[in-house]
DNA sequence: TATAATAATGACTGATCGGTCAATTGTCAA
DNA sequence: TTGACAATTGACCGATCAGTCATTATTATA
């Protein structure tokens, strides 16, 4: 629904400069030059329209990421994934902005989506870390994790609160040598596994095959007919009555792997099916 | 005043439970045990309040961070710092909360101060890594110390939200050794001293008589007579009338420097007389 | 004890908010 | 052209909030 994505954007806009809470639906809807009313037609709530642009960029990031992590050669990992990082802050810098300064007004069920969604990430990039280093990190693993996600987030405030213009390349290449420099040389390790482990910090998520259905269904929503479609309605029936090859079904995810509405199907298929 | 500390210790509490839009003047009062008119007695409104409590964190830990940078001595410098760091959000959990995820919420004002303050850290651990490495960090002093700052806030979300209990003590041995290995080794550069300068960065931060002798005054408030408040006297009197010899004004901070009223007034007039 | 001065109270105001729903407008097939 | 249906509106509701102020309680003073 156009009326949808259109609320979507300039409400994200509005919470981006005034904060959650202080911008009304009221607000909102005079930006999209529609009625208050309108606004409850497309979601029912105020916490729904959040709950929907937060997801939309959390799964948009960890699907991209994922693909880097898995697809990219090892000389280029790093420096394509921090490259990757800094232009998904340019291009939605409105949403970023609300994520790192206004989690403390979401409700329970969205803050939980989103250490869901941590988890995943964390995840992922452990995946890249055990790729460029092996088993020569076994101790500083998370150690290094968390420096990664630091510097995922090292000069976000620079473009999301102070509107620099900052050299993505020569960014990307000095936060891969730093990165680099410690994965080599790191000797004392502060955050052991099992610290990690411990502390509900699970990294393993699992992924059931209702949630896989839910959101296949979700992309197929107001989908024109074509091969996109016809893709994820045979990847839904497979995953009920399990009958294709593993080749097919390779295939089938190749097909909708680059249709804009179907990256976080792609993402959680091939988890499912562990490609 | 009394009353007003237990106000300020209640409300960080409260605001860092549910928030500072969600915390309702109210809320305070009955946490307190006094009546909301009560709270207009002590602040003149809730935005007054705010502005207290984060002025009072953000100095204290200005002045911290700058007593040890200038005397610890190079061996322990890094080590110390970190520890100061993860410390300090232990002990004021509350007030950290609320200054890294509420500044949307914040007043132009109040966004300023912090700006300001934040201007005064980055030139004491720019004085750090200066003392620490001298001229081999030349190009990459601005690149560290964003990496200090990062490395500084790394682990505050487990601290603050996640309430785990850290070991400061190794926590602040791998932040030194991961320092210590950026400094050493980065070749490539991301923030010039151009660019850091360029973009209403300056690091340069004057603090003016006036300052100076108002927070004296606020320090002098409600101190019942003693040593502390007759140097205190002399030291306002001396930035009107300027007649101590400098080994007068040094012996009459040090009267004051351990006085938990006088820490953010000892910085001010080690700054301004530059000791 | 009487009186003045000060401190503390909480009902009240006006404004804003999220959300609802009866009324209005627009669409389109017959 | 009509009438049935769907989409859209915005006045309205109950709730919450920051801040005020006439009133009351407490303390100091004479």
């Amino acid at each position: 629904m156009v009326k949808k994505q259109l609320i979507m954007e300039k409400a994200s806009e509005l919470f981006a400069k005034q904060g959650f809470k202080s911008t009304s639906v009221q607000q909102i809807t005079e930006h999209c030059g529609m009625s208050k009313g309108a606004f409850y037609l497309s979601f029912n709530s105020k916490d729904e329209l959040i709950l929907a642009l937060i997801e939309q960029y959390i799964r948009q990031a960890t699907a991209n990421f994922d693909y880097i992590v898995n697809n990219v050669n090892k000389e280029r990992l790093l420096y394509d994934f921090y490259q990757e990082t800094y232009h998904f802050f340019y291009k939605h810098a409105n949403i970023a902005k609300i994520i790192i300064r206004e989690t403390q007004y979401f409700s329970e069920e969205l803050i939980n989506k989103i250490r869901y969604y941590d988890r995943l990430n964390e995840k992922i990039i452990i995946t890249m870390i055990e790729r460029l280093y092996g088993d020569t990190v076994k101790d500083s693993k998370f150690d290094l994790l968390y420096c990664i996600k630091n510097f995922m987030t090292m000069y976000a405030d620079l473009i999301l609160f102070d509107n620099m213009e900052l050299d993505i390349d020569i960014l990307s290449r000095s936060l891969a040598e730093k990165t680099n420099l410690l994965a080599n040389n790191i000797t004392i390790s502060f955050i052991t596994e099992k610290q990690f482990e411990l502390l509900n910090y699970k990294i393993d998520v699992e992924i059931t095959k209702e949630e896989v259905i839910d959101v296949l269904e979700q992309s197929m929503e107001e989908m024109e007919e074509s091969i996109v479609k016809e893709s994820l309605m045979l990847l839904k029936q497979n995953l009920h009555e399990d009958k294709f090859s593993i080749a097919i079904v390779k295939g089938l995810i190749e097909n909708i792997r680059n249709h804009p509405d179907c990256e976080w199907s792609t993402y959680l298929l091939r988890m499912y099916y562990q490609l």
